[in-house]
DNA sequence: GCCTTAGTTTACGTGAACGTAAACGTAAAG
DNA sequence: CTTTACGTTTACGTTCACGTAAACTAAGGC
């Protein structure tokens, strides 16, 4: 079995980034494709890399935080002090995270409120017609 | 009763931004603060508006985006017409937020997997010593 | 009167994340 | 053989969100 591998238009349209940016990215060190000559040739797995570091950036992530989330899956899972780290790491990362919705909630609440103002102004308006 | 007013330096601190970024805000016209000579002074509400700034920071909106979501809670209330179109970009926002919320969910998962998978190599560990 | 503190405007500098243009290689299609 | 599609490197340009420095004003303390 061969597994399927893509060149780097095929990714940019996938996810529909620039290959400019995709280049940018290894550049960055995100994401470190083969090389076919001169030609980027990306794996499965560079794939979901990729798709990891345009979720990062919807998250409103920089690059370089977005490196040391990608860090956190290529720890050495053979060294238990890595191990005892990567675990840490992940604790800090999921109270960023956790923080991070909790800001969206309040925002949505927000909007909630502001809906309800709303449609209480309409109907008001409804009545006194 | 006097409403408590603040100086750029009161908020400054609150919050640990810098005056300059509270300036800069002004010019991108996110804020606008009342004048005591040249002095800015800032009400309640121009803090409640910083306020929604920052977090419109943390949630990786950029200040355009933040200007128009501050927008929506200056709406003209009066004209029934304007309360459709505030409805609709409540709408928009909304559907924006929660999928930034399943992109945290989907984040917060991989790491409870990670997790998963480190605390197992840890037990195998232990029972090979 | 002088110093300090807090604020002001104006303007140039900076780092991040790419965009864009130039000049070139390679391989298949007509 | 030339065109077309796809890829490459190098390098300068651009936008955003401020930082930083300069030169100034205005109020309060000693």
């Amino acid at each position: 079995m061969t597994e399927r591998t893509y060149s780097i238009s095929d990714l940019s349209r996938e996810f529909d980034v620039t290959a400019r940016a995709i280049r940018f990215y290894e550049d960055k060190d995100l994401i470190q494709p083969m090389r076919e000559g001169q030609r980027r040739i990306y794996t499965a797995r560079d794939r979901v890399r990729l798709k990891l570091i345009l979720r990062g950036k919807r998250l409103g992530f920089s690059l370089s935080e977005i490196k040391d989330i990608l860090d956190l899956y290529d720890t050495d899972m053979g060294e238990s002090r890595q191990l005892e780290l990567l675990l840490d790491k992940i604790e800090e990362r999921r109270r960023a995270l956790e923080a991070h919705r909790r800001d969206i909630d309040l925002t949505l609440a927000e909007m909630d409120d502001l809906e309800r103002q709303c449609r209480e102004n309409l109907k008001e308006r409804a009545g006194a017609d």
